[in-house]
DNA sequence: GACGTTGAGTTAAACGTTTAAGTGCAATCA
DNA sequence: TGATTGCACTTAAACGTTTAACTCAACGTC
């Protein structure tokens, strides 16, 4: 493999030379200039990354580590976020590193390990939360990041989120549109901030409507099927003047479970009982009856992501630093069957 | 950040002695290696991965780059593919670098310039397929590689696979067991030599059970929902003595196109027609029937892949140098109903 | 007592870049 | 004419490791 001093002196110039000519900086001559860039043609010369992180401190390397999620359950987004930043980073010559996610409170030992081995030049955190540990060790030591997902407001720091709120509450507008005025939302337990966002917009919807929340209307569970299917069954068991005629289930797994117990309570979704989940799974649209739901525009939020983070790395405060991007109303028939019909 | 110098002088040694200790060579004595340690811990000391690599010619990381589906399509085994390459490595004390898939026809440019500028020490290289131009340049140029399936009969070079062949054999098994005879498959093209492997299996387990294959019986198709559809829609326009009664699908997208054009023609899956399909995707527990299908062991894969590149890396020949693994058959209701019934 | 041998260190080169500082030269200027 | 400037290029240090080669004292051997 060829060397930057292979090319210095096949071109007859010194290795400096060769180095201005690749990074367009110092003063060369257009002749020099040509001779250098034939012989690098020539020689098939590419410059080993590793030696220039050596000398520039910079990896061109993006760390990016995520929460696996437990078996039976599936994260849809994960692959479309991934090639995003693959993608856009690639765009900038930078790379992307995954690793392992950290068991539970070892997540700052791991991160600490990757900053100080010097392995990456910044992060990529998905699944922020309160009081996240890796935030709070990040700015501690002032190390790149941005975030997919807010965390404490007195924390300042680069993130990109989708709003929940306002995803939820195109649902609701649709829903409310279609007639429905007792709607439940399977929202997510207190602790996730991502949960407590959507979970307003369903409050904020319903306020807005003029609507009365029933408290048995929300019921906070973990993302699972089975309890998803539970939850419906006991709305399905309230009195007929209390029960919901339409949940927004806060990911499209729960949103399979409220349809499975509805077909199994013979209510016909999209007739009887709407739904509407969240992420716009691959399989979505393959369900019986197709699942309306949300898609998070992912590949924006790669790129975006991408971009402040280098930003940060090369020391320029990101413009802005705050992204807040909204999803999008995939409507399908476990909306609007009856509309169709 | 200290460097190796700061420990040495810190010690009262030479960074020799400090590289020495860390690397557990050379003749060191106890005191001094004692002492060394200690300040390294003090100091909280941890060597430049960069200046490491720089020295050794080697970066400690393994790429790996996966094609992106098409939109209305997924990719159930990604997720646990990286999370096992991921884990696998850090094991090892590696990393995997993600990269994107190049536009067609560059492919060998993109793990040229991987290859040449010293970022990757070897790649993984998921879905080899025959006169797989990746695996012809890294071959030609002598660089470390494994790849998830096979590839050339005549090429010799470290493999992973899942034997689909005994995959499709063992659901051909269970459906031989239902009393099912008139068996279609629902295949890939011809391009695609995974596709010819789990096809074998299928032709195989028909024949040993002494069963002639209708020609009609096997279609060729893209992993497409609605194409998926329509073969099932030719399937069930044949006459009553030609109708299949069971389906096997080569991925579970084709088999929900499967099941939901049978529920069109009203018929009860897992009844009236029973179908398998590829893959164990996370919601082929949670589909109505819910699906049998074959469960790739990922995480092994991963792990055994990792650590044969690993062996390459080192110089060390992998042994053994090719592994096919077995899948596992999840019997659902897409299968079993009638039965439980 | 001269002569290896061994153990425990040190010295310094090397890995492949980048870049501040320096050099030489021609053109420009007072 | 000599000083000044700007251009085009070179020199050499530096980035943080690893490791071959060396040093030196202590020890054992004949």
């Amino acid at each position: 493999m060829p060397t930057i001093k292979d090319v210095a002196k096949a071109a007859g110039v010194s290795v400096a030379t060769v180095s201005y000519v690749l990074n367009n900086s110092g003063a060369v001559g257009e002749a020099t200039r040509q001779r250098v860039l034939q012989v690098v043609d020539e020689l098939g010369y590419r410059p080993s990354v590793i030696a220039r992180g050596l000398r520039s401190r910079k990896s061109a390397m993006i760390g990016y580590s995520w929460r696996p999620v437990p078996p039976n359950q599936f994260n849809p987004i994960l692959e479309k976020f991934i090639l995003s930043l693959a993608e856009a980073a690639a765009r900038h010559e930078y790379h992307v590193l995954t690793f392992p996610f950290p068991e539970p409170y070892d997540e700052v030992e791991v991160y600490r390990q990757m900053v100080e081995s010097g392995r990456v030049d910044g992060f990529i955190l998905p699944d922020a939360n309160l009081d996240d540990r890796r935030i709070r060790y990040l700015l501690e030591v002032g190390f790149p990041f941005v975030t997919f997902g807010r965390s404490n407001p007195e924390w300042d720091f680069p993130w990109v989120d989708v709003d929940g709120s306002d995803g939820v509450q195109q649902a609701m507008t649709h829903l409310l549109e279609l007639g429905h005025r007792r709607i439940a939302c399977l929202a997510w337990p207190e602790a996730s901030l991502t949960g407590q966002y959507r979970l307003d917009g369903y409050r904020t919807a319903m306020a807005s409507a003029g609507l009365r929340v029933d408290p048995s209307w929300v019921i906070r569970i973990e993302n699972d099927y089975s309890l998803a299917r539970q939850a419906t069954e006991t709305w399905l068991g309230l009195p007929a003047e209390r029960r919901p005629t339409a949940i927004v289930a806060l990911t499209d797994l729960m949103a399979v479970g409220v349809m499975n117990a509805a077909a199994d309570a013979d209510l016909r979704v999209g007739v009887d009982l709407a739904t509407v989940g969240f992420d716009d799974a691959p399989i979505a649209g393959y369900l019986r009856p197709s699942l309306t739901s949300l898609r998070q525009p992912m590949a924006m939020v790669g790129e975006r992501a991408v971009t402040m983070l280098i930003d940060l790395v090369h020391g320029r405060k990101p413009e802005p630093a705050q992204v807040l991007l909204k999803s999008q109303l995939i409507v399908r028939e476990s909306t609007s069957l009856s509309r169709r019909a």
